[in-house]
DNA sequence: CCTCGTTATGTTTGGCGGGAAATAACGATG
DNA sequence: CATCGTTATTTCCCGCCAAACATAACGAGG
């Protein structure tokens, strides 16, 4: 199933890391590309650079290293920071999502009882 | 300081229940009024209604109660699935924060890094 | 030097979510 | 039966985000 539990880092001063940019992170490192990676995600090209504009802004250093012309109109790659971050980001969903475990399944158990509906009165 | 790690549970239908939800759950619960709780909040009234009919649909039963005119003209409250709820929100955060405490001091690293502008690469 | 595909950036437009305001329903209580 | 404060619901309007479109810069390589 589909990864449920969504997390968004928010910091001090209002940045914050969801899974729209963890994702889109990943898609770069994949397709070497940000372009690609943009239609992979079904959003525009504009949009998928302005979250990169955001996240090297963001952090210490930027997290992605783009090029521009050449031989096959350039590429863009993860610097060490940004696969660090989207590493980081990983296990702490991962984590997250395994300490949640039994909560979500509570959650969840309190919503099925709808689909139950079916002549049994409470 | 403020939790920093938001959690956004989906669900597979596409509802979800975030922050928001969850503070204007426990906000009706202090308050026992939706009007006082949304003013608490900083939001309409009518957007806390809605978001108290979409909680009201998602799970198996209303989470929030609501009477309308009487002695200081109705109010709303918890039902014991809306404290069940609310309950098991709270602890998937704060188990999810608690699991998930180590990598976000990592990210945290990664971004105060510009403050310090050190040089030790790892 | 021309092509090509990508990055980089500006401008415009449209949709839609949310806010504000107005209104109705409601029911205990005096 | 008038009052009162809350819930419930509609309508209108505006601001903002993002999609769409347009264009420039860039640089290896044929």
């Amino acid at each position: 199933m589909a990864p449920r539990l969504r997390l968004r880092l928010r910091f001090d001063d209002g940045a914050y890391i969801g899974p729209g940019k963890a994702d889109l992170l990943a898609l770069i490192a994949e397709t070497g590309s940000i372009s690609a990676a943009a239609a992979r995600m079904g959003m525009s090209y504009k949009r998928a650079w302005s979250l990169v504009e955001v996240l090297n802004a963001m952090f210490a250093a930027p997290l992605v290293a783009s090029v521009r012309g050449g031989a096959h109109g350039g590429g863009a790659h993860l610097t060490e920071t940004g696969k660090a971050v989207l590493a980081t980001y990983g296990a702490m969903q991962a984590n997250a999502d395994a300490a949640a475990a039994t909560d979500i399944a509570k959650l969840l158990a309190l919503r099925a009882l709808a689909s139950r509906t079916c002549g049994s009165s409470s």
